[in-house]
DNA sequence: GTCTATAGGTCGATAGAC
DNA sequence: GTCTATCGACCTATAGAC
């Protein structure tokens, strides 16, 4: 009984990231609201009716392509510590700014192949239940506690602005992930994924100006 | 008759111009899926029958809003001109780099108003309705156009980085008039309006960056 | 005020495993 | 033969359109 029970768990569990993944291209592709629980579960191979057995609502289906981004974005980011830790320990120790700018590189990067879930940026009912979406919420804070450990040490050694809040520079790399910049850029169909991700994470850190005249 | 039938075109503009500020301010706060036709009848105090006189279209509301906005980026854009070719007359020119700075913060500035209408950056049925918008078309282009002439300046000069496409320059304007940061950050309330802008506007010309050494 | 289409959400018939 | 998972068909509310 066991060995069935573990069995069926574990097509369910593929069942599930075949959504997921069906749910991540969708909003990566159409957006929200213009994603049907239809074409998910088409995408998927499965019934609509089947999918709800797994999945209560459109927005925990969002909720649930939200938590596997930022699991993924959380295991690059351990990836990067753990990097780092060897390199510190080796005595060439990683710059907080770089670690900073990887993160948005690898996000950037995601945007371009596809892979970047986005939701509405004002949609008051989603939001709502993504905030009490535990697992959600959780994956949130732990990256943004990563961040803000970074943004801190960058800040104090002088290589982030001081002068912002660090609230910013959060919400500005959290925004910068989803830009819609790097999605024209992609489109215009003019440039590699290289030169996109080298310019906007160029502009992000140092800006559009040119280099000046020390003021 | 003929005096009628103008004081009804009057009555009808008037209207319109109802209308479209209520699309302009439901565009801004709840963004263009969640707003819906009845909402905007509502506030605009007629009947949807009766709206449905004057657009067609849901489309074409948000088309209305987004050539109201784009007009009065326009004419902000070519009130510098004029106070700046005065300037120069005047023997102390502008730098296009100020020039664009002074119409980031107009947009931003805008968005804090919650007068920013802002439409999902994916949504192809809406994308498709608006470029075969020609009043939206035209605004557009002419904003474009304008900016592409600073641009170019600010390039030539050094103000800018020479190094990076034009569009991509544009395109980061564009996207930093609606950008998200300047939502979050009014509304976690801890901020001015001031210095939202004065922050967000140097993170997009000088970056998030600290002050390095040359490397 | 009405019509209609769409899309989120449910239910009962069926088929396949034991 | 029973049990459960699955899926086609269905329901219904909303919102665009007239």
């Amino acid at each position: 009984m066991k060995a069935r029970s573990s069995i069926k768990e574990q097509i369910q569990r593929v069942r599930e990231q075949a959504i997921v993944a069906a749910v991540n291209r969708l909003l990566a592709t159409k957006g929200y609201d213009a994603m049907t629980v239809d074409e998910v579960a088409a995408e998927a191979g499965l019934a609509k009716a089947s999918l709800y057995k797994l999945f209560t609502s459109k927005e925990e289906l969002a909720g649930a392509a939200m938590v596997g981004v930022l699991d993924r974005a959380l295991a690059f980011v351990d990836g990067l510590r753990a990097q780092a830790q060897e390199a510190a320990d080796s005595g060439s120790p990683v710059a907080a700014l770089d670690q900073l700018k990887a993160v948005t590189r690898w996000a950037m990067q995601t945007q371009l192949e596809g892979e970047m879930p986005s939701l509405p940026a004002q949609n008051s009912h989603l939001s709502a239940s993504l905030q009490s979406n535990d697992a959600y919420m959780d994956r949130l804070i732990s990256l943004s506690n990563r961040l803000s450990i970074w943004i801190a040490e960058a800040q104090t050694s002088g290589q982030l602005q001081a002068r912002f809040p660090a609230e910013l520079v959060l919400y500005t790399l959290f925004a910068r992930a989803c830009d819609p910049v790097v999605a024209l850029l992609k489109e215009s169909g003019q440039y590699t994924h290289g030169q996109i991700i080298d310019w906007v994470c160029s502009t992000t850190f140092d800006g559009l100006a040119g280099t000046r005249p020390v003021a």
